[in-house]
DNA sequence: CCAGGAATATGACGAAGATCATACTATTCG
DNA sequence: CGAATAGTATGATCTTCGTCATATTCCTGG
């Protein structure tokens, strides 16, 4: 049995959560009161594509990755989700269930919201439509920002592009460089990118003695920033 | 001068499109009213990436791709829009504008809908508000689809995957063959899959061989949809 | 502290597809 | 009606990257 790591409390993570967190004290604590918090390990599926779920999910701590998977069994990464995102709500919202799997990157705590429970605060509440529709607008300008990256560059600047985006939302500045404070595999960082793990590991390790990039502990450390952006 | 195609009236325009149409006859009449009907030869931009607009479109008649051009230079299609589309709103509500660029397939006529009329009846008409963020959820799901397609399939899989989602809009079902009514150049389809002119007419000369496709006027005909579709 | 599994690393090889070059065929315009 | 331009076609060559094979290193649990 794997030592978890402590779990945070339901009212936390709702309240750390943006979309979640513009709801009432009242509604949150009755949202709070019926959601369950569960706990993933590193690769497990939190749903399978297309499932119809009672539940969306907030995340507490870890990571959780958003995928298809293609014909021929590939899998591909879409969205990378991180702590106080919301997963599976549109879902939820139009009940068409969502067509993404959702799987944890490592170990992961998120709370399950109940579908009917949400649903009944959701109605009625303005400000959330607005934030949702602002986000998921938000969250198709990225995807057609990554559609175009993905279809035309080469596999050199895919990856160079996830690296960039996944520091913008994930990264940690220390002086000129950036920590990327995910852990990830270069497994999923070439699901992400379309690619295959050997691809993947060669241009990093590349990039690692041309001093571009450095690794810790799966942990993606951006040395020359600049010099990623330039060739995108 | 070319000829153009009869324009269609403003009204007209507004009554195809499923997003306006919810609004009110009044509501309707006064956007109307308002609004600029603009033709755009084949290639004419309608506006550049990120370009600050005053209004957004509402296909009449003819196409226009949304695209966006990698700084390699290499331009990737997003979404085409056909009549009774709307591109360009989803800046205009949230005054950012457009990321992506308007461009026209063929001769098209467009309404240009001015941002200051819209946003008035738009920020107290719920039902738009609800149906837009169907609609979004609807594009982001597609996007992220293709996405998946595109970045792990072959080149042959991509290029299918782009005929029969066009299929899926613009196909007009004839026996078991399906064309798609919209004039296409093999350097539009190229785009879409992200990929070269060149492959893409060996592809599909390599079908039309076969059987499985054939092209009269810039337009494809599916004549073996099934076999195109196991091949994605 | 050692074993075993997972993640990283690296080489050899081949196939898919980009690039360049050039020709052919339609459609449009003067 | 004939020239010009845009689109389609096809071959030759070179690169990139996927595939397979095999080490090596790094962790974690017993």
């Amino acid at each position: 049995m794997p030592k978890l790591s402590e779990a945070p409390s339901h009212i936390q993570v709702l309240r750390a959560s943006h979309l979640m967190a513009s709801l009432s004290e009242e509604h949150l604590l009755g949202i709070a009161g019926d959601s369950k918090l569960a706990h993933a390990e590193r690769g497990e599926l939190i749903w399978l594509n297309g499932t119809e779920t009672n539940f969306f999910g907030v995340v507490g701590t870890g990571f959780v990755k958003m995928m298809r998977s293609t014909p021929t069994g590939q899998d591909v990464t879409t969205e990378l989700m991180g702590p106080g995102q919301v997963f599976g709500l549109l879902g939820v919202i139009d009940g068409s269930g969502c067509p993404q799997s959702a799987q944890a990157v490592c170990a992961t705590w998120y709370l399950q919201v109940p579908k009917a429970r949400f649903l009944e605060v959701y109605d009625q509440n303005l400000i959330l439509k607005e934030k949702l529709l602002k986000r998921t607008t938000h969250r198709l300008r990225n995807s057609y920002a990554m559609f175009a990256r993905m279809s035309a560059g080469k596999v050199e600047q895919r990856i160079a592009s996830i690296l960039l985006i996944l520091a913008e939302s994930y990264g940690i500045e220390q002086g000129a460089e950036v920590l990327i404070d995910v852990p990830l595999t270069r497994q999923d960082i070439s699901e992400m990118a379309g690619t295959t793990v050997e691809t993947t590991i060669r241009i990093l390790s590349k990039w690692q003695k041309s001093g571009l990039v450095a690794t810790q502990k799966h942990r993606i450390i951006l040395q020359k920033p600049e010099l990623l952006a330039e060739m995108v």
